[in-house]
Order: C-alpha cells, then structure tokens, then sequence
DNA sequence: GTACCTGCAAACTTTTTGCTACCGA
DNA sequence: TCGGTAGCAAAAAGTTTGCAGGTAC
C-alpha cells in the first residue's frame, strides 16, 4: 500500500525498537517469499548471532498481532509470514514442488464480501490458498 | 454427493475394517461440526473406552489419505475434520463465538478454477475461510 | 497364516513461558 | 529511571513413531 519500511510503520505504532526487533523488521522487509520462524530465524542470525529463536516466535506474533504481518498457513504445520502491507493476493500452493505463487483477484475480493455480508457479517478478514498442479506436469493416466 | 456412509467409503477403498476404524468413522459421520482430534477421541471413548489417542490420530491421517475426510485448520494450532463427502463448502469463522458457519458458493468455485489455469496449474483443491463479526453486533465507531 | 493394526510410552516439532539480567525512551 | 524486552532453558501442545502383542481377511 505505502511505501513505508516495517520499521516505520512499528515506529508510528509505538512500539519500542530494539536491536533484535530492528533485525527482523528488516529481514521481513527484504522477504520475497513467505518464510517460517525457523527460516526468519536463520537470516537473522546472518545479522546478529545472538538472537534467540525465542525473540523471534515474540516478535513475529507481536506484528502479527498489531497487523504489521500477515501469519499464513499452508497445512505443514508450521506458520509463515509476510508483510501485510503489500497488494492484497492470495496464493496457489504448487503440490509438485512445494512453490507458493501469489495472484490477485478482484472479483474473488467483491465475491466474499458479497457472501459475507449475505450471512449477516461484516468481513474483517480472510484467507484463500488454492493447490494445484502444473498443467504441462500431469502424467498421463490410464490411456498409452 | 452420495449417501454412503464413511465406514461403506472405507469398505469401497479396500481398508482394513477394525473395530476402532468403525468407530471412528461413525463418529464422523455422526458429527455436523468439524471436531479436532481430542474431541473425536472423546467422542469415540464414550463407545470405546479402550481406544487409544494415537490410534485416532492414525486413522483420521488415513481417512484424510485416501480422500474420505477433509482436514481443516483454522489457526488455532489444531487440524480438524470433516466428511468429505458432503457437499462442497467453504467456512466463515465467528471472530466473535467462535462458531463456524459454512456456506456453498458456486461462482466462487468456479472462479479458482479459472484463476489456476490462468496460472498454468490443474486445481486440485482449494481452502477458503472467511473471518466476520455479525453485522448486528458492531458497536458504533465516531458517529453517534 | 500373515500382513496390518493397536495401545502404550517415548520422541519429536512447533510454539510458549518463567525467570533474571538488560536496555530503550 | 524503570517497565518492557532478551536470552536461556524448561514446558506446553499437538502429533508421530518404535515396539510387542493382537486381529482382519
């Protein structure tokens, strides 16, 4: 949406800066793809090897929770996370290789809205993940 | 789709009916909610009290497997099931109970297919949740 | 008969938390 | 200054697994 740094937009909601969190606002910053706590963790330590695994899971719930990230779930049990402060998207979950492509969708967007409201809600929120398989990757199947 | 109960799905698949499988097939089949783990587990003890934790945990991965029960996450932390076999739905999540609601939309469906091929893949399933507060419970925000 | 399944307990993975020392505003 | 924060290690929560005995087909 704007163009301001994680960084900034924990500033403009008090939070206080430490050096660890300063770290990891950068590394989620820099993110391009949608990494776990473990990964987060892993480029951290590239910049302080002092950080604990502890801070992280701390720090990636705190921005979660003020909605400075996005916490995502692709069913392997582990969360992931990225930037909440970038187009809206949803993603499709690559089944053969494991990759995570992101696509808007506009009209999925009014869709939902449209459902939600129909229900009796206001909808603050969701989340759709499609999986699928390459098209040019699928085996053929009973026929030679 | 059809009216098979699980327990006929699972003879369909060639699976090894056990006395604890029945169980906890009835127990899906009875449910009209999406149950956890634990709460299959204490469902299927008021039948069985001599069925093991790890013996549910075994048979819903199974289930799930071979196509016979949905899973579900929620982010809570905890997997949850469902019969697969009912009509397609998708979930709204109560920000405010707690409750789940589900709710069948075809062009939403219809849509995610589009969007995969659009972006080279073959949909092989899809999660969708949306998160809502009841419209006739928001409180009033500036305006009076 | 035998391959597969179960219960139990231990192990594993991911995430949270109690405590003490420390640091940012 | 001083209340929030970090590190560490222990614990919690959810899930998986090795093993020995049991069971479906």
């Amino acid at each position: 949406m704007t163009d301001d740094t994680i960084i900034d937009r924990c500033e403009a909601k008090g939070l206080r800066m430490t050096g660890q969190r300063r770290i990891i606002a950068q590394v989620l910053d820099d993110a391009r793809d949608h990494p776990d706590v473990e990964e987060i963790y892993a480029r951290a330590s590239k910049i302080d090897t002092a950080i604990s695994l502890a801070t992280v899971y701390r720090t990636v719930k705190l921005f979660d929770e003020v909605g400075i990230v996005d916490r995502l779930e692709f069913g392997d049990g582990r969360a992931r996370y990225e930037d909440a402060d970038r187009d809206h998207h949803d993603h499709l979950f690559d089944l053969r290789t494991g990759a995570v492509i992101e696509f808007v969708e506009p009209e999925i967007e009014a869709l939902q809205e449209k459902i939600a409201q129909k229900l009796g809600y206001r909808l603050m929120g969701h989340k759709m993940e499609l999986f699928g398989v390459p098209l040019d990757d699928i085996k053929p199947e009973k026929d030679a």
